[in-house]
DNA sequence: GTCAGTGTGTACGCACAGCGTACACCTCGA
DNA sequence: TCGAGGTGTACGCTGTGCGTACACACTGAC
């Protein structure tokens, strides 16, 4: 036994190298990297040229890569991987026809979102138009300390995972009106979570405004966010307060009470 | 060497059994087993207890799983993995915006889906109203010979596809409307090929009607197909191609238009 | 109280899975 | 013809990953 202190929960025995390297080779495929070779592959991991290539036929064996003339690429079948994350939690699907409802009414795009380390991560959404110059899509994460729905949850997050997300690193200003100062911050979830609902304007992005609402489960715990994102051109703060945050609010109590109703 | 005959490509030394099984571990969670035990996930995959601890731990130090008391869940980030696949793909980027338009312009579920063994496989979609019984999603899996998403994607892919998708195992009648026979399929693609676009009525679900189009690249290969999907309260066949099918054309020719100027 | 049936963690020794090195080959462009 | 890219695969060693076995905690039945 070495004399290093035991940083993480269990011993270095229980880690599985093989997995893990493999899995990196899946992620190795990217927009930088869409159709990589093998020899590309094993640049990029780091791994042996024949190390890749056994995980390659693995993956290929199991559907989720093609090999073509010396090239290789995914397969869609890695979305049924995500399809797992949403069809263990009830929630999500519960979400869909709220979500749906939402949108029309509002015209605007509605998203559902739950925290993640220092993000929060859609799980589900109804686009309705192109609001972010990045493409938003499930599984898409947004630093939670500068978004309404990142807002909601860390409002009724337990107090070590805020210190974390506030304390961790320091907090960047991605646009002129984000707030990074941690006490300001803490000052506002408390607003958040008397008040009931968030409402960010231009900390993400310059021109995005959004309303997030909670949805809890049935012990009453905050799980996820509920939002509605649209532009300063299309909306206003004070309109989204007026307009959206009532219709955010039904619509989160009616899937609160519906999926704490079912689970 | 023994006498049997090599079923694979590659031999057997090129496979790895942890990434396998360890992926399998990953996909063990699902609708019914959405908290399982260490105990249920090894009953589940059929490896010893100590194995699937040893994936767990694995997977919750990548982040995509946790472990709470005596139960294991799933993570959002486990929606990371297929956002790679979407990445590296810029077609499904571009279409992004031309989905929404379509969407709007028809108000209908506009819909972008591949081929991937003998099913259409979702890549993008905006919904617009819930109109299957199940939660379509990106990821989501039809079976080809029955939608016209399939019929387009079929139509124009290489013979041996299509022989495998038609022959390969009888075919299901979903519905009473389902065509099942293989030669009536093969005269339908020939159409499909013909008039260039497909439109399905009820053969996959009762009251369930959808047209398609199909997306090349720049090589002129179809590699997408593209869709609107309605239900027969809302529309019929006629109007169908009357007023949607248009679009769709229009719809497609924009993205494979830009899609072949950028790849 | 005790027993059976859940569940959990971990020690340990063996086997072979997975590792990288090394070599052979192909293709392209200079 | 050479070098620089790519590929596949043989092979022997290492140590990863394997399962068995044991210890323990909790629950409910009787």
């Amino acid at each position: 036994m070495s004399v290093g202190e035991r940083e993480s929960t269990h011993g270095d025995r229980d880690h599985v190298q093989s997995l893990e390297r493999g899995i990196a080779v899946l992620l190795a495929f990217d927009e930088e990297h869409p159709e990589p070779t093998l020899a590309e592959l094993s640049r990029i991991t780091g791994f042996s040229r024949p190390a890749v290539r056994r995980f390659l036929i693995t993956l290929e064996r199991m559907g989720y890569v093609r090999g073509h003339d010396g090239r290789w690429s995914l397969t869609p079948r890695v979305l049924s991987i995500g399809q797992h994350y949403t069809a263990s939690h009830a929630l999500i699907e519960v979400s869909q026809p709220h979500l749906l409802r939402l949108a029309e009414e509002t015209h605007e795009s509605a998203s559902l979102a739950t925290l993640d380390g220092d993000d929060a991560v859609y799980v589900a959404r109804v686009p309705v138009r192109r609001i972010m110059s990045i493409n938003v899509s499930v599984g898409t994460r947004v630093p939670a300390y500068a978004t309404s729905m990142g807002r909601v949850l860390l409002a009724w997050a337990p107090t070590p995972v805020v210190d974390s997300v506030l304390h961790r690193r320091p907090l960047r200003a991605i646009t002129p009106s984000t707030v990074t100062d941690p006490s300001a911050l803490r000052a506002e979830l408390a607003r958040v979570r008397e008040q009931g609902w968030a409402v960010v304007a231009e900390e993400l992005e310059a021109g995005l405004l959004s309303a997030s609402a909670p949805v809890r489960d049935r012990s009453g715990q905050v799980v996820a966010a509920l939002a509605s994102s649209t532009s300063v051109g299309r909306s206003s703060r004070g309109e989204l307060q007026r307009r959206v945050v009532p219709l955010l609010l039904e619509t989160a109590a009616r899937i609160t009470a519906e999926f704490g109703g079912r689970a």
